[in-house]
DNA sequence: AATAAATTTTAGACTAATCTAAAAATAAGT
DNA sequence: ACTTATTTTTAGATTAGTCTAAAATTTATT
């Protein structure tokens, strides 16, 4: 069994696994987890014991495949009961983080199929981030970060690669939320911060760091 | 705040006074939450603490009323939890209890507001148990257990007073489920044990220790 | 009312998850 | 390559919740 504790390790590790290709820093974990560096080394090294992760002294750690397979039901639960919370009470998007976080350590295989079929098989949450299935293979989807968009190009905005409420309350007030049209009309060189227009509407003025998070589907 | 165990202790005590006049004993409670006594009163001295019991030594101990504020808050979460497993997921109704065990500590006031009316804001649970508003009021009902109806009286079942697996599919086998019909034909003078006619149909013995457990509305 | 039985509490110990402060190892900067 | 800075680990302590075994209290029985 995998305590409560435990699988937010995991989902951590798994989500800092997704950035970059080496080994997972002790400190790394540390912010995410909110808790100090030798806390992280004490848990690394009970989750290696369980042959979760894999981790050497001061080398950083990796999850194993089972450790992963844990991360994905942890993020499958995640998601789906977004989409739960979203379109079925009501909930917005940016609301909802804290709830799913609790929601999912739930543990019951049956609830987690069950619900699946209720949402309908959703593929992606309200951010437009995947929902992995039941063997914790994720949806293919093509979608780009905006910021690789070029000039001139449309595209309809699919999700978003960052989560924070404040990032999410800004997207809402510009009007970029799920579903809406793009268009990409001047790039600046040098801070490669550029001009679109949403939905044939006005034109607005976003920088690269708002770009990067912003994923979008070409049509 | 109310951590998980120290709810799980308000809500089995909860369920304790509700059976009885008197002080709830140590070891009652030791036997619901499934601990030693002495585990039983290591909290009772801090829920004593937190002014959520008051608890003498050796005299047994009682919910303050902000104690029950919080049980009642955890049943209701649990109850609308099995309405939705049942109503929505389509679970039967002796299959929900593990995972609404669960679920009934998800902390958000939000969140149980929408369920609540997601669900249509249900009186009753699945078993035909009272569900508290938010205000931690119990909704009024006259429903009175079978042992206690006379010969030849016709009612409609309601509910059930226990939720043991066994005991929800001892019924489910003989046909009693929420809303037949019952009719009392006899019942025997020394050991209270009746015959009954379920739905019109065929007469079944059922002892005392079931009619207790069974709520009916008379019609 | 005195003693036996049952219940409850205390004392001391354990586990999981965390912390701080100090030590060890790795990485970086001249 | 040597010293400094940063990161990571160890050591020892803390908190919540639990346990066992022994002591204290209450209840029951003769």
């Amino acid at each position: 069994m995998t305590s409560f504790t435990e699988e937010n390790y995991l989902k951590i590790i798994y989500k800092l696994s997704t950035e970059t290709e080496s080994e997972i820093s002790t400190n790394a974990v540390a912010e995410l987890t909110q808790t100090k560096a030798a806390s992280v080394t004490d848990m690394l090294r009970k989750l290696s014991d369980k042959q979760l992760v894999s981790y050497q002294k001061y080398q950083g750690v990796r999850l194993t495949s089972q450790g992963q397979a844990v991360a994905l039901k942890v993020i499958r639960k995640h998601r789906l009961w977004e989409v739960f919370l979203v379109e079925k009470l009501g909930f917005n998007w940016d609301e909802v983080h804290d709830i799913a976080e609790q929601l999912e350590h739930i543990d019951s295989e049956e609830l987690v199929q069950r619900l699946d079929e209720f949402l309908g098989f959703p593929q992606f949450d309200p951010h437009g981030d995947p929902i992995p299935d039941r063997h914790g293979k994720m949806p293919e989807f093509g979608y780009k970060n905006l910021s690789d968009i070029d000039p001139n190009q449309a595209v309809i905005m699919m999700g978003v690669a960052q989560h924070s409420v404040s990032f999410l309350q800004h997207l809402a007030k510009v009007g970029l939320n799920l579903g809406v049209d793009i268009c990409v009309k001047e790039i600046n060189d040098f801070d490669k911060s550029m001009t679109i227009k949403i939905g044939g509407e006005i034109d607005y003025f976003i920088s690269n760091d708002v770009a990067k998070n912003i994923l979008v589907k070409v049509y």
